[in-house]
DNA sequence: GTTACCCATAGACACGGTCTATATCTCCTG
DNA sequence: CAGGAGATATAGACCGTGTCTATGGGTAAC
């Protein structure tokens, strides 16, 4: 007989060895005394070597059997881990989730889902990658992270998008300029102030020129900044007029050390997506925070 | 889905996630690729994880399938050397025989039979233990030899017992005792001259004890040595008329330096037999080594 | 002697692994 | 842009084989 056996026979030749007992095997494995002897036999034609003594009280590995069971023992070890880790994946205690989104994003929005979700499964190692919006779809389609939340419209054939939650932009100012307070006014108005704009190339700050421009207006920022916390902070020190999202000054709306300056114009939404690779299966862990955060 | 799957299932997905395309795996495996396919369906349903990216290239791992297949690699790879070790051990290019025996018959009969095997075999290691009759069948008993090879007769029901050579146990002398060389002698006449004999509880020992006393003579030896190498050592130089095997001073009797004392009565030839146990597979090693001695 | 436990064997059945045929998708090429 | 090549997925049928029950034989222990 040839070489190249069903794989299963091992499963049942380590616990025939491992417990001496062709009956203990079976009973181990839910099978009958036959099918287990049966299933030794075939080994031991396969390889046209003996691999038990057999005795009134069990089975007694030989010297060929006990080389076999040498890496068979490792080999069947190696399997149960194996299927206790995919279970432990499965279950969110263990494995990892890489998520890509902008630093104002993480701080801001997602933070309290993130915690959320980590107290759940703190087995689950948690892995953010900022950065700008087409950074993380590059990442997404390399394979660096699971998932990335980002400002929308995103099109993206390779892409699958979730709308997920809605930001308000607006424009905020410190007590400085508290004269605006009650006054609801028109884009010419707001250009004679200050204003402060994020610096970088993102999605807000595109959005805000596209629509000054759209009324006719160029909307060019006294100060430009780099993050969504010196955009709040300048603007409490009265250095000026920030636009930045709603959302992520409401502790400073609150409080009063900021206020929002109403427009004659509505200021668009902004949707807030989730990106995961088209056609492509979401690991247990993505898809166990997606649902978290809708 | 449950746990528990047929071990056959990872042999296919180490060969999707090796080669990196179910058809690959499939040809690699001679099975076909929608079989192929349907196996790893089955494992990513009963995981109830997805384990690789399907495209237009072929399979990729996920990150879960990742994790599986660094436990199964290892898994697949022992038991690839596991049938390769099999099949060397069947082949006889390893493993190890293990042969009980006297230390006379090792040194005077079985070492052309040894080298001829250890010529033909070099893989597999020889190990010689030497005792008595009674020790070799106790090793034999806990499985510390895989054959023994003694006197004959043997009687005990746990042992099969091969017939094997015979042996001709006989009186030789030296140069000293010339003139008895055309006599024959009786066994009257033969106890007038000085007897050496082996000191051991050896089975030739308790053979021509037996057999003086059947005669109605009783045998004492002028002296008693422990090596059948004094036996012979002690007759050259004349100190007595030696009792050995035949066969273990055949160089000395061609050249002369011993001559076999003949007697009147018949020395009854002693049988030299291989002993394995009974109703227990004997190991390939063992089984050609028999073959080749018989 | 008898019991109780092992393993081996024989024969029947049913499940599932494998096949063929076909569909669908993507990439690449002319 | 159409079409081919090659990848995987799906559907359905069949055959092989792994498993079962029933039974036999052997050994150790009481």
């Amino acid at each position: 007989m040839s070489m190249g056996n069903n794989y299963e026979l091992y499963k049942v030749f380590y616990w025939a060895a491992k417990t001496g007992s062709l009956s203990q095997a079976a009973k181990v494995l839910y099978l009958t005394q036959p099918s287990v002897s049966h299933a030794i036999k075939q080994l031991e034609e396969s390889f046209g070597l003996s691999l038990f003594y057999r005795n009134a009280k069990g089975v007694e590995l030989t010297q060929e059997g006990a080389v076999l069971y040498s890496y068979i023992e490792q080999s069947q070890i190696l399997i149960t881990l194996a299927e206790e880790k995919m279970a432990a994946l499965k279950n969110l205690d263990s494995g990892e989730l890489r998520i890509g989104g902008s630093d104002s994003l993480f701080k801001h929005y997602l933070l309290p889902y993130l915690e959320q979700f980590h107290e759940a499964h703190p087995g689950v190692k948690l892995h953010l990658n900022h950065g700008t919006t087409p950074e993380i779809m590059a990442f997404l389609k390399e394979g660096r992270i699971d998932l990335g939340v980002v400002r929308m419209p995103i099109v993206d054939s390779q892409l699958e998008v979730k709308e997920s939650f809605q930001l308000q932009d607006c424009f905020v100012a410190g007590a400085r300029y508290a004269d605006l307070k009650d006054e609801m006014l028109s884009l010419e108005r707001l250009l004679q102030h200050p204003i402060i704009l994020f610096s970088r190339n993102s999605r807000a700050r595109m959005t805000i020129t596209e629509l000054f421009q759209s009324y006719g207006y160029s909307i060019k920022p006294e100060i430009e900044v780099g993050s969504v916390d010196l955009l709040i902070e300048f603007a409490r020190r009265g250095l000026g007029i920030s636009y930045v999202t709603r959302e992520f000054v409401s502790k400073e709306l609150e409080d009063g050390s900021l206020f929002e300056v109403r427009l004659d114009v509505p200021l668009p939404p902004s949707h807030v997506g989730i990106l995961t690779m088209r056609n492509m299966p979401v690991s247990s862990a993505a898809s166990a925070f997606i649902r978290l955060v809708r």
